[in-house]
DNA sequence: AGCACGCCGACT
DNA sequence: GTCGGCGTGCTC
């Protein structure tokens, strides 16, 4: 244990907030001391604000006007690491440090003493006489063994009033007991037997569990295709992990995906980990947080926010289906959830994991590197291979106007129908329509505030932007030349190529899968279960379905549009598709004791990426993928940062936009190249204007010191907003 | 982030 | 005169 420099009472120290104040400021310390790290609440101004011990006081500052730490909370002080950690992700991604305690502090309660909760169990006495009620309440303690309920749970789970239950504690029948209400999780056995390995998944097991045995830090890139075992694999690292007594995160995209590993992890150690998502009650937070702190959670699967948790021995992190996009998006800070698992991996000397079918060029690119070690899992697990790849050149079929599935695939449908197996039509576009247009006079009708189309949701009976979410009635008549009754909608959504599967098999079970159909994760797991069980013929769906998704009964794929994706200029957008595309075919057959098959419809059967995925070859596509980046001078061989500045006021961004482009001093420092300002690919979100400029590096280049140089010469207008995204998703 | 302070225009 | 708009600066 290392031991943090203590301070006693009214000794200067200094202090981190959430507050955006981009310095410490220095309290004094309180009654009984503190130490660095430890948790506070501190007085600013009128109020009370959280905070954490940074380190001495820093003086410059009228020692008699200093103010007292108001306490110290009940919770383990944050780690040295945990710090460290902080600081180099702020630097990383140009965030102020107070975003980043906020992201460490996001624990409900946090300065909440601790509580405790009355629970009742079965006692030894014997009631004086028995009634209906007080039999009803004895059943469901017995029914339920040696569990334990609060008052509100066994009255309601019994049907009884509480003095019911009072009366039998006053009689010793029932037992009354105070406990924390924070309790550590269920202990996990990690020397439980798990489920019997094939040859080949032992062999990476056994690798991985070598790795978390040296202690220090080190990434994997475990690739394995769809159904190749690779949870039941990095579960081996997991026990591996947990015997050494340190604590394992696995960090998951999606919630919906929770449930599916949370039953694996359950079958494999027979007991449930501890969870850290939006999904997650307050109360349960409040405990993981705590419990994760103080050790009494060895297990955690959770979103990409569970890297700030405040393990207090972390010893490996596995990022599941590392390639998914969502690891990169905002809350509050824009990072990429699996770059700073490596970052905190190697901070605390734990391993990392990282798991997909398809791996991102990135990631590839750090393997063939020599920076991350990698495994591979090749043969599905079982008798299942991968699909049969077929394109179905769609310039061959003309297809009538307003149909998109075309004969060949419709009769591969029918078959599977008559088989009694599932089919998947693949179709990322959500809605009804993405454009509707005017016959009259041509007008698309777009977002008042935003530039984007407007997308038809007949299901919701509304036009909805898909930019900032605003719905309105689909009008009657036309916005713009004001003719009635000749909008027209074009092109196909889920929901409209439903009412083509509809036409085409009205006999047929249909299931559409799109994520705005399902007002809960929950209401979406239970349709997923659904489906997996065999309710439906044919499955409609977007990328939700791509995610990971288990559908034993699949054995065909219909791709709709293969070609989605590959126009437009955006550098990623032929990794993309290829990883869509080959997870979602990844779906047919999984299990099945037959070959799935996956068919893509394309209108560019001759396309480089088109022919890598029929081809089934990754490693020429990743490597041709990487010669063009490497020659492009773009990530993973340069580096990037978007800048988006955005205002109510379309002069205001491109004035400071062109004052940014002038005034680059700092940037060609480094040898960087500024592109810009033009308008952001939606040049406006909910009535903000949006101007983009980026930057171009070289690898080596001291980027995000010399955007901070840059960038600290401008004095934003208040209604301005300057978002800096290191290493962006998209740089269009 | 809040909140006070202060400077300017529009009103009683 | 004085009410209130919001730009500027401070919080240990």
């Amino acid at each position: 244990m290392e031991v943090e420099p203590g301070y006693a009472k009214g000794q200067p120290v200094a202090v981190l907030t959430t507050q955006p104040i981009d310095r410490l400021l220095d309290y004094a310390a309180p009654e009984g001391g503190c130490v660095t790290g430890s948790f506070v609440e501190v007085p600013l101004g009128p109020r009370k604000v959280p905070g954490v011990v940074w380190g001495p006081g820093q003086g410059g500052f009228d020692p008699s006007r200093l103010r007292a730490i108001d306490r110290v909370l009940d919770v383990p002080p944050m780690r040295e690491e945990m710090r460290e950690f902080l600081g180099r992700v702020a630097d990383y991604t140009l965030t102020p440090m107070p975003a980043m305690l906020r992201l460490a502090t996001r624990a409900p309660g946090l300065s909440d003493p601790p509580s405790m909760r009355r629970i009742y169990r079965l006692g030894e006495g014997q009631p004086d006489r028995m009634t209906d009620a007080r039999r009803r309440v004895l059943e469901v303690l017995e029914e339920y063994g040696g569990l334990a309920f609060t008052m509100t749970e066994l009255s309601a789970q019994a049907g009884v009033t509480t003095s019911v239950i009072k009366g039998l504690v006053k009689q010793g029948v029932v037992s009354e007991q105070d406990t924390p209400r924070d309790l550590p999780f269920p202990r996990i056995d990690p020397d439980r037997k798990g489920l019997a390995l094939s040859e080949a998944q032992s062999e990476v097991a056994g690798s991985l569990r070598a790795s978390v045995r040296t202690r220090r830090y080190g990434t994997t890139l475990l690739k394995g295709v769809t159904g190749s075992g690779k949870t039941e694999v990095y579960l081996e690292a997991v026990a591996e992990c947990l015997a050494r007594g340190r604590q394992a995160l696995v960090l998951l995209p999606e919630i919906a995906l929770t449930g599916e590993f949370l039953a694996r992890v359950d079958a494999r150690f027979g007991a449930r980990p501890a969870e850290w998502h939006s999904g997650v009650t307050m109360t349960e937070r409040r405990r993981t947080w705590r419990m994760i702190a103080r050790g009494g959670a060895q297990l955690v699967v959770g979103a990409r926010s569970a890297l700030f948790l405040p393990f207090q021995d972390l010893g490996l992190i596995v990022v599941d289906e590392e390639h998914d996009t969502s690891y990169k998006q905002e809350d509050g800070v824009l990072y990429n959830a699996r770059d700073m698992a490596v970052l905190r991996a190697s901070i605390c000397s734990a391993q990392v994991v990282l798991a997909s079918a398809t791996p991102s060029l990135e990631s590839w690119a750090n393997a063939e590197a020599g920076k991350y070690a990698r495994l591979e899992l090749g043969s599905r697990f079982g008798a299942a291979e991968l699909p049969e790849m077929k394109a179905i050149d769609m310039r061959l079929d003309k297809l009538p106007a307003g149909r998109w599935i075309s004969p060949r695939l419709a009769q591969a449908v029918e078959a599977r129908i008559a088989e009694g197996e599932q089919s998947l039509l693949f179709l990322n576009r959500r809605g009804y329509a993405p454009v509707t247009i005017c016959r009259a006079c041509g007008h698309q009708i777009g977002c008042t505030q935003c530039d984007a189309r407007m997308v038809e949701h007949r299901f919701q009976k509304r036009l909805v932007c898909h930019q900032c979410g605003e719905t309105r009635p689909l009008p009657e008549v036309c916005p713009s030349c004001e003719v009635e009754g000749r909008l027209a909608p074009v092109g196909p959504g889920v929901e409209r190529l439903a009412e083509e599967v509809v036409s085409l098999f009205p006999e047929a079970r249909i299931a559409v899968l799109s994520s705005d159909l399902f007002g809960s994760a929950r209401a979406l797991k239970a349709k997923i279960e659904e489906i997996a069980s065999g309710a439906a013929d044919i499955v409609i769906g977007t990328q939700l379905v791509a995610k990971g998704h288990n559908f034993p009964l699949l054995t065909l794929v219909g791709v709709i549009d293969a070609d989605l994706g590959l126009q437009g200029s955006d550098l990623r957008a032929a990794e993309r598709t290829f990883q869509l595309v080959r997870q979602v075919a990844g779906r047919a057959g999984r299990t099945a004791d037959r070959r799935g098959v996956a068919m893509l419809q394309t209108y560019q059967p001759d396309h480089p990426v088109i022919r890598a995925i029929l081809a089934g070859d990754e490693e020429t596509f990743w490597r041709a993928e990487c010669e063009e980046r490497r020659a492009a001078g773009v990530p993973p061989f340069g580096r990037m940062a978007g800048i988006v500045l955005s205002s109510p006021d379309v002069a205001q961004v491109f004035d400071l936009g062109g004052e940014m482009a002038r005034r680059d001093g700092p940037l060609r420092e480094i040898g960087a190249q500024l592109f810009g300002p033009a308008p952001a690919p939606i040049a406006r979100i909910r009535g903000r204007h949006r101007v983009r400029l980026l930057v171009k590096a070289r690898k080596e280049a001291p980027l995000q010191a010399a955007l901070a140089r840059w960038l600290a010469q401008f004095r934003p207008p208040n209604n301005m907003r300057i978002a800096v995204d290191i290493d962006p998703q998209s740089f269009l």
